[in-house]
DNA sequence: ATCCGGATCGCCT
DNA sequence: GGCGATCCGGATG
């Protein structure tokens, strides 16, 4: 490579490479477990703001009760019979943003929520969005939260994961040893599938083990 | 530390 | 008509 190629690329991302489309186009479990680590980027330059994933979700098809797509194909869930590698995001509660990434084959409506980040990058824009929060643990621990501190919103529904408005990075792998799985965390239907995976020692979690 | 209610609204039954 | 893949602040032990 070109010497200076690699050092132009990441003045426009201090983070590593976009995850290709084949990362998401894997069973939805596998895709939940490696998001572990990775970096969720929003927008650009000085706008930009970024965050290690450390808490997710699996939500694997009309047959998990709890996913969305347990309601078939309707104008909300449409994102979720789409292709992998898109974004689908939701408002919930009348009130807040949720983010996911469209997972496994077009057809097959599956989704990984990630629920939880350690901000890494444009700490001042997500200060500026979380005004009432004190702690940098309490910006992003928390699925509504950290679309809050990033300024996801439903304008993202239904945009690549490869796009400069929203994509998630390659970061410092996370070691099997310090990956925890345990039930999902808010729902009423399949509440002891263990589908929720979380880098056990992290600060920045929405919630400790049980 | 834990529990509880209120806010708020699009979507499905 | 009812209910969420939530968050926050206030009350209670």
């Amino acid at each position: 490579m070109r010497r200076g190629a690699a050092a132009e690329a990441r003045k426009r991302s201090p983070f590593g490479r976009k995850l290709p489309r084949e990362f998401y186009s894997r069973e939805t479990e596998v895709v939940a477990r490696d998001l572990l680590g990775a970096v969720l980027c929003v927008g650009q330059a000085h706008a930009l703001t970024a965050g290690r994933i450390v808490e997710t979700e699996a939500y694997v098809g009309e047959h998990d009760g709890a996913c969305h797509a347990a309601a078939g194909l309707t104008p909300r869930t449409r994102p979720l019979y789409g292709p992998p590698c898109t974004a689908y995001v939701y408002f919930v509660y009348g009130m807040y943003w949720c983010v996911n990434a469209v997972t496994r084959r077009a057809g097959l409506p599956s989704a990984v929520l990630i629920r939880a980040v350690e901000p890494l990058e444009g700490l001042e824009l997500i200060r500026g969005r979380r005004p009432s929060v004190r702690r940098t643990a309490d910006l992003a621990n928390g699925p509504g939260k950290l679309c809050l501190a990033m300024g996801i919103d439903g304008s993202l529904n239904g945009e690549s994961l490869l796009s400069h408005r929203i994509c998630i990075r390659e970061g410092d792998p996370v070691s099997d040893g310090e990956v925890e799985v345990t039930p999902r965390i808010g729902i009423t239907k399949a509440v002891d599938w263990p589908l929720r995976y979380i880098v056990r020692d992290s600060q920045y979690l929405s919630a400790r083990a049980r």
